[in-house]
DNA sequence: GCAAAAGTGTTCATCATACACCCATGT
DNA sequence: ACATGGGTGTATGATGAACACTTTTGC
């Protein structure tokens, strides 16, 4: 038993794991096994484990990436995580007053089939923000969550490299205008994507890889990220 | 006494107050009177009110609000307030685990002179962002809330209207310009400064306002925020 | 009159958008 | 041969930066 003067929150992670399959942006969700909200699918997450001793526990960019790899069977280097926002408002768990701190992860496509190698695959889905999630409801405020992180990446990915995040290694101007699109769920015109593309490669932001890419017409270049554009 | 079956962190929110005086940016800060960090400059800010019963304590914005009012004496409402970024790092506060989550809010100049109308002035001060504070140390890591509340607005500024909670209800185009200038650290022109306001205007961002303001030369015409450029 | 700042004009480069078009390849 | 999609061309309009210039006030 752990005692305290005045009384505390409970405090987890939440993380919005995000991917883009088949030109379609998906999320991650795990259904739960426990009270409250059994059975109902929510965001992999759980608390940060924190040390009334010397050492205070885990920080939460790594309790992030602890709960993300239990959960989900994911690598804990390669992928991309960013803290979105805390989120801590009261009655947002039953039990009583919990304050999540949710991340958001990018999955590069090719890492995909990583997802849940030792898990039970009734319990983990990849669910389409288009087509599947508006029918869904989430436990706790986790709808909400997913709301936030939705903005967050459709603000960012025409203005930094996030982008990148959500592709292989090297990747032809196709897939990554595919990223695009479904992330903002809009078409680009392929013609003006490559030109914006284009002046990436003039500022040295990305390469070109070896090898090419067969595809349904004539085989395109491939490509790969060479460095922050930004920082 | 309150006893939990984990251990539980202790949070707290800080706010970074901001404003412009005198075309320069500013940040209020509070003198500590008591360990750790005594009489060192710190943020305003303290513990969220959690409880154990049914209504499970206040939210994170309105405890914002609440350590805002009661340390610095700004009003509750009127004040932009948002959320920056969630501290938890291990060790960031010596007496054992300590989340933050800070909040900055920008103060409209003509609300400076409520500021600790009713505190002792010895232990509230504003300091130039500019001038004084690289050569200050603050306590715990509120360095780093500040450093990542300057990015914050300073990325902000030019693609959105938060410039307008740093001016008064009616303000020249001079105004908002030094405010621009004042967060950046850089030098605007005045001309394409006012062809960037007209066009404001013109999409209705914002509107005349009654009234000319006399300077040090030609009267210059005042004007009114008159909604969100985007919502 | 003169300084200072309001306000206007002009030029140039960059970039988003729209859309037409050519070209290489697998089937 | 032909559809598909890679890759190119081009015109237009909005914007940002640089900078010269005119106008209106207070002193």
């Amino acid at each position: 038993m752990h005692e305290y003067a005045y009384p505390r929150p409970a405090l987890t992670v939440d993380i919005v794991v995000m991917t883009v399959i088949d030109t379609d942006l998906k999320i991650l969700l795990i259904k739960r096994g426990a009270e409250p909200f059994m059975n109902t699918w929510a965001l992999p997450g759980g608390f940060v484990q924190v040390s009334d001793g010397k050492d205070q526990g885990e920080d939460l960019q790594a309790a992030a990436h602890r709960e993300l790899s239990e959960e989900t069977g994911l690598p804990k280097g390669r992928l991309f995580l960013e803290q979105l926002y805390a989120f801590g408002q009261t009655g947002r768990d039953p039990r009583g007053r919990v304050v999540t701190v949710a991340y958001y992860a990018l999955v590069p496509s090719d890492l995909v089939p990583m997802v849940c190698a030792g898990s039970d695959a009734d319990d983990a889905k990849w669910w389409s923000v288009a087509n599947e999630l508006p029918d869904l409801r989430l436990a706790f405020d986790h709808g909400a969550i997913v709301d936030r992180s939705l903005s967050r990446i459709r603000g960012k990915v025409d203005d930094s490299d996030i982008a990148f995040e959500l592709v292989p290694p090297s990747f032809t101007i196709a897939e990554l205008r595919e990223v695009h699109e479904a992330v903002k769920g809009t078409a680009y015109d392929p013609g003006n994507f490559r030109r914006r593309f284009m002046r990436m490669q003039r500022d040295g932001v990305i390469e070109v890889a070896p090898g090419k890419r067969t595809t349904a017409s004539k085989p395109a270049k491939v490509y790969r990220f060479a460095g922050r554009s930004r920082v």
